[in-house]
DNA sequence: GCAATTTGGTTGAGCGTTCAACCAGGGGTA
DNA sequence: TACCCCTGGTTGAACGCTCAACCAAATTGC
């Protein structure tokens, strides 16, 4: 990351499918949490959050088993799960074998929710997004995400891995320094 | 919208298709925020904001120029520039033709900031989505892209419309209620 | 020329996300 | 057992976005 030589600006074929890519990904959020907040009136995570659990068996899933389904934060499940809570729709339950944990249970009336929201949600998917798309086109859309989820997912590891390697190598100074001052 | 029969549900390829798309984008994008966010100290819209200021004439624009030319709304704008004003980046004039009117001003130091900020958000994006595709996949990605932003802009305008519509429709009723009691 | 509406823009509250700080329980080691 | 670190999870503040309410200037209609 250091010596920054010339950057490699994007064509400008690059750049049109870089501004439509984005435009078109920005909209299509926009526009399937605005159907789902106002026919289910609930936010897209949350809606992602009851479908996690209810594809769970039991329908009950560990916070962390939860975040990493959704590759969430722990903070950010631990507020959602607060407000679904507060809906009626997930139950809390501490786990006897680890007195740390907790169980995210959904709820006859979560489970009632999805169920109302569901067909609403998959129609404006289809509608919105595979519609307008031919069969190859909705395969090389498939092929696409695999592939730029492989460049992603991989990273968020090296850059994990890279981060832990940072703090090891500063600990291992410290811990020098703490021998050149012990010696 | 009234009778909704049995909803055409994903199949198990679009399911997955689905999967990983949303996965990917929300990724990819948490990347560039995350990136540009700790490389230059400003998230993704501010860093489009300023983009879409240095190449408008004379680096100015006015704010629902800007807000349309990012398909955002007014407020955001508002509470935007606001935020870059604060920083020094933007500029407020009022406008002389049009008083109810402000234009939005890019100083050099906000045009500093976006040359600094530049490379490394463009280098970002390459290695995250143009890396990893070949030249077609670039290619059909840009089709897509466009498909999808076709089906949804009229499909905002189609929603604005109706709205208008169903605005003028209750006005209409009103108005007869008036001249009925009138009568 | 004056009321009614529309347009350009701001404001404040409510909500979800993030980040950093924190706490408690578990697991390893001496 | 006592100590230390790690892990699972929560909390609160800061921040950006949205929505609805609002204001002032411009425009329309009679």
């Amino acid at each position: 990351m250091g010596g920054m030589s010339e950057p490699r600006w994007l064509s400008d074929e690059e750049q049109k499918v870089w501004r439509d890519f984005s435009a078109a990904t920005r909209m299509l959020q926009a526009h399937l949490e605005g159907q789902l907040q106002h026919e289910a009136g609930m936010p897209h995570t949350y809606y992602e959050v009851l479908v996690a659990l209810s594809e769970a068996p039991d329908r009950r899933l560990r916070m962390s088993e939860l975040a990493d389904a959704r590759k969430a934060s722990r903070s950010r499940l631990s507020h959602a799960v607060a407000r679904l809570e507060a809906n009626g729709w997930v139950r809390r339950e501490s786990c006897p074998t680890d007195k740390r944990g907790s169980w995210a249970v959904l709820t006859p009336e979560g489970f009632a929710a999805l169920e109302e929201a569901a067909p609403g949600h998959v129609e404006a998917v289809r509608e919105s997004l595979f519609d307008p798309l031919t069969p190859e086109q909705v395969k090389a859309l498939g092929e696409i995400s695999a592939a730029v989820l492989g460049r992603l997912s991989p990273k968020c590891a090296a850059a994990e891995a890279e981060l832990a390697l940072r703090e090891e190598t500063l600990a291992d100074l410290e811990e020098s320094a703490e021998l050149a001052k012990a010696d």
